[in-house]
DNA sequence: CGATACGTTGATCCATTTCAAGATTGGTGG
DNA sequence: CCACCAATCTTGAAATGGATCAACGTATCG
């Protein structure tokens, strides 16, 4: 497959599916996608409460999902290319959570006219698209049990090696590491704990030589370390193979 | 509608479907399940890993969500009668987390291949099942926000309050509270804390006049706190109304 | 009526929060 | 190109919620 036949929605399911899209599907995903907008950062896509008769993949950048409660902003999710951010509201109508840009973000729409259509001609790819916001929420269990059971280290690290994980699934890690512009105030809404603490817990990692976080991208020094520290076990995404970057 | 005509899934989506399931509908949901089974407490009705070929809708009783990490139980998720469990296993295939009964339970069963029968013949009533699957994002991910920003306190409350509310949807509530078979141990595991914190917890609630867990039943004794203490608000269920037993 | 799970309480320790202040960085206009 | 501003990052010290260890009370059920 060639990434400049699917210029917008190359990335979608990339990796993940268990059934691979057909080249058919791929164009009608494509197809799928009318506006393409961009954003710079802190922009807030979506405000909890809209009522939405669009869905928005992000086609490229990172985007959170956000809860505001008691003047505070809670991350809930975060998504990387290829993941349609609120395909969910197709069948929920209203948004939850809002999205906020994390760093300029390029992301399409689709209508959920055009996605209408769609389940009734394309049941394969209607599973598809289920299996997608069914993968959302496996991520979301497997938050639950980290903010449940790991301190502000190991869920700092469990962050790292999910999202290292799921960039790699669509071609955006390199053995290396990630881009990864989340400030440190953010990684701390994603954690549950404050910004002060999350600066100390980075300082951590890295001084054991763990992983390296700044200037956009987060640089890993010990994968098996990383790995462990944050009891990283990545079934959970369903993607192809079980193991991290083999 | 008569609970009697629907003896299994009469509660399936009760008040949380925006748009109602007709009688014709209701009739295939009922034919949907084929087997019946009743486990006591502490069943391990479906285990991490395994391959499914069937889903659970839950009858009676309560189970939990439970993934096992680091030697310690964590519930990630509750559900109540009229809840479709491991609905979306049937996308999945193999399960991401455990699913463990909380006191006496009756689940049925439906294979895989109805619901794919399902899929072609039933486009409103598919919607509505990933509907029902995406409801379950959306607490996942209210949980993620309460385990980020809510002390052990806030936690319990805001538990109690979904719990309470949700099965007021299914009419198993009443306005002074509700069964609730869960141990201090297992709402300790609900809450990400310890069975000797939860206690204190427990205590609090009831010193402060808000509610009284003993004997498998909540009492509510000031729904205003409760819902304060908590930082409750409903939207999240996308239920009928956005009240409390209203 | 003894076993076993569940609930309760006290004392100590540690991770994390909070308050306070300073250093670094990146971007913007003069 | 530099000066400045605002956001981000960093560090210290004090206060606290919750974990941990240890022990004891109390249901419940064969």
């Amino acid at each position: 497959m060639s990434v400049s036949a699917y210029p917008l929605s190359h990335r979608f399911l990339l990796g993940r599916a268990r059934h691979r899209l057909s080249e058919h599907e791929r164009g009608v995903v494509e197809g799928l996608i009318t506006d393409v907008e961009r954003f710079t950062s802190a922009h807030v896509v979506l405000e909890r409460g809209d009522v939405v008769s669009r869905s928005t993949l992000l086609i490229e950048g990172f985007v959170a999902r956000v809860i505001n409660e008691g003047g505070r902003r809670h991350i809930v999710a975060l998504h990387v290319p290829g993941d349609f951010v609120d395909l969910h509201a197709f069948a929920l109508k209203r948004l939850d959570h809002s999205i906020v840009s994390i760093g300029p973000v390029m992301v399409g729409y689709t209508t959920h006219k055009k996605l209408e259509g769609l389940m009734q001609t394309e049941p394969h790819l209607s599973r598809m698209l289920w299996f997608s916001t069914l993968l959302d929420a496996a991520m979301h269990r497997e938050w639950i049990m980290k903010l449940e059971h790991l301190s502000a280290d190991g869920r700092l690290a469990h962050l790292i090696a999910e999202i290292w994980q799921r960039l790699d699934f669509v071609g955006l890690a390199d053995p290396g590491g990630f881009p990864f512009p989340l400030t440190q105030q953010e990684l701390a809404d994603s954690c549950g704990t404050t910004a002060i603490h999350m600066n100390r817990v980075v300082r951590k990692l890295r001084e054991n030589g763990i992983a390296e976080i700044s200037r956009g991208r987060v640089t890993v020094l010990d994968k098996d370390a990383l790995i462990e520290a944050g009891g990283f076990d990545p079934s959970y995404l369903y993607g192809k193979g079980d193991l991290m970057l083999d």
